[in-house]
DNA sequence: AAAGTAATCAACCGCAGGTTG
DNA sequence: CCAACCTGCGGTTGATTACTT
């Protein structure tokens, strides 16, 4: 592929992300081109917001939906539609992609089954295909195992996860977006999978006044207290922690902050 | 144990809408 | 008001992992 010179694609590095992390602490996250730039990171703005959404957020819970969620992802595409970012912001700690994948990947199974049940008429198939991982879930008697039954997800197969949205245009009129997480009051525990990260962050946010100074920064994210996380590196010496969040020469960050 | 297939997840792309100068 | 730029969204793809034969 023609590649922009200098761009780089493709996974994230372990030292990448602790980059991120670090300017994204410093600056905020809004500004993802500034950021790209000002980091060193041979990422696009985009790349990097895409990368902090889906992987780094400290408020970001990890691993299988629980019954509650896929009960909650059902209603609400039943209203929205693949309004996945909408969807996310009703799912504390899930984000969009997440449930976009998961939607695809459930609405496969529920189109194969379908198609494999269409002979002998099964009610009960799709609600317990979606159910899978939870016994105790209550789709098959609630108003929710009606949305599986939507004509949409009848429909040809390859469409099999795309409703449209039976509600989209009175769902939202002229919503706006906001961009930042709305975290509701929430009585489930939080799984969070960047306890080390931030740990070694204020650890090494303590100990490194040079960057303290600048430690204005926006996103209310920052008052997490992530417990649990999938990545080796967060888990990495303070030491080594520290010398990997040093990306920038002080006169190249100067030049930055001063413009 | 190896090969083939399915499922899952992370990341990219293009577009639309919002913001700013 | 307009153009340029930036951000966020939804769709899609590719890589990796898990499962089956």
């Amino acid at each position: 592929m023609m590649e922009k010179e200098g761009v780089r694609k493709g996974p994230w590095t372990e030292q990448e992300d602790v980059q991120l992390v670090l300017y994204v602490n410093l600056f905020g996250d809004r500004r993802w081109d500034f950021i790209a730039k000002v980091s060193g990171l041979k990422r696009t703005g985009k790349s990097c917001r895409l990368r902090w959404v889906n992987y780094l957020h400290p408020g970001l819970k990890r691993g299988k939906m629980t019954p509650h969620e896929e009960r909650l992802v059902l209603e609400l595409h039943s209203k929205y539609g693949n309004r996945w970012s909408r969807i996310a912001r009703k799912l504390p700690g899930r984000t969009d992609n997440e449930i976009k994948n998961y939607w695809r990947t459930h609405m496969r199974k529920m189109a194969q089954e379908r198609k494999k049940g269409a002979a002998s008429p099964s009610p009960s198939v799709s609600a317990s295909s979606l159910s899978s991982n939870s016994s105790s879930s209550s789709i098959s008697n609630s108003p929710t195992a009606e949305l599986i039954s939507t004509p949409a997800l009848q429909a040809k197969e390859r469409s099999f996860y795309d409703t449209g949205g039976m509600e989209l245009v009175a769902a939202a009129p002229g919503e706006k977006k906001t961009g930042a997480l709305e975290l509701e009051a929430e009585e489930s525990p939080k799984v969070y999978s960047m306890e080390d990260i931030w740990k070694d962050f204020e650890f090494s946010q303590e100990n490194s006044n040079q960057l303290m100074s600048c430690q204005a920064v926006a996103s209310p994210i920052w008052d997490y207290c992530p417990t649990d996380h999938p990545l080796q590196l967060w888990s990495m010496d303070d030491e080594e922690s520290r010398m990997l969040m040093q990306p920038m020469g002080d006169d190249h960050f100067h030049s930055f902050m001063t413009g």
